[in-house]
DNA sequence: GTCTATAAGATGATAGAC
DNA sequence: GTCTATCATCTTATAGAC
């Protein structure tokens, strides 16, 4: 968003606790006191980096959607789209123990703000659209045919699988279910 | 839960108000006040009926479970498996306006309660649970082999479709995404 | 730039009259 | 069973010293 380096990391060590903290909690149930307290920052310092809750939701938002772009450009490494796409999946079954335990922390925030929240509920959006938007333009290299619905289908699918991973504890699901899509990437003409 | 029927309807209407309070804005979100006001009943009133917030619920929740048993039973009117099936896939077309304004009823509870609430949040995954047995149960009717991992293919590619139409608020997507379930269920052995 | 102290308001929950 | 009044606490945010 603005500019993001300060001399004492402090600004840093907040945004990295509040991302933290909302995976863990959600953004309504983590209030700024456990934030500051994480990043050993005093609570009313807070404000001076970020004037209101709602500001400090909008970098983590912003961190998180530069984290998925890093994901992305590694994944473009693979040779072929299709690899390039299995790739993509394959990086929610590395995540498999953290989303049995707080979810997805696309998912889970698009969740949250989603419902009502016009600011940052777009802006968390965001990422989705930048995940749909990747993996059409891989599905339209190996075919022209529905790439869109295709990426739909497989951003879906991920969501789909970590939000159960998650419900019902079980990191073996989203194993299970991208080893599907996997086979799922190989069978499209 | 407990017995539900009060002579004034009031534990009713209030059940009634938090479900659709905390499917627009979230349990967290929400506050006992406005509860109290949307069913028409005095603040203080609310704690005869529900002693804690978390009994609350509980409450919605096991409601929302009644719902869902009700669905499926619905579902299970339809004369072969796949029927069955394309019909429970169905209902989140029907539910598509309400999918782009707050997204899944059971997803969003889920993802909330699914980060640390342990007594809730074992709660709501029941539902989801109850919608998986059920579609591996018809599945099965269909062939032996890989049920269960049908499934989660099924109630995940709800649940993630669920969650882009609420992130990108294009009811399409439900729509969409269904009939690509529905043609996979046909293509089944 | 950094920190302490505190204001201002919201929220879950209770006491006790009726 | 029902309701009013209120407590105790938490939480966002600000004022102002250093």
């Amino acid at each position: 968003m603005t500019d993001s380096t300060s001399p004492s990391g402090k600004r840093e060590r907040l945004v990295s606790s509040a991302a933290a903290l909302f995976h863990h909690q959600g953004v309504q149930r983590t209030t700024l006191a456990e934030v500051a307290t994480d990043a050993n920052v005093p609570l009313g310092n807070v404000y001076y980096y970020f004037r209101t809750k709602d500001d400090l939701v909008a970098a983590v938002i912003g961190s998180m959607e530069g984290q998925f772009r890093a994901m992305l450009r590694d994944c473009e490494r693979k040779a072929t789209p299709a690899a390039r796409l299995k790739a993509l999946a394959y990086a929610w079954v590395e995540m498999r123990e953290l989303l049995v335990n707080y979810g997805c922390p696309v998912g889970t925030l698009n969740s949250e703000l989603g419902k009502n929240v016009e600011g940052s509920g777009r802006q968390a959006a965001g990422i989705l659209r930048l995940l749909l938007d990747w993996a059409e333009d891989q599905f339209r290299r190996i075919s022209k045919k529905e790439a869109s619905d295709h990426a739909v289908s497989l951003i879906g699918g991920l969501q789909g699988a970590a939000l159960l991973t998650n419900a019902l504890r079980d990191p073996n699901i989203m194993t299970t279910q991208v080893r599907r899509l996997d086979r799922w990437i190989d069978s499209l003409p």
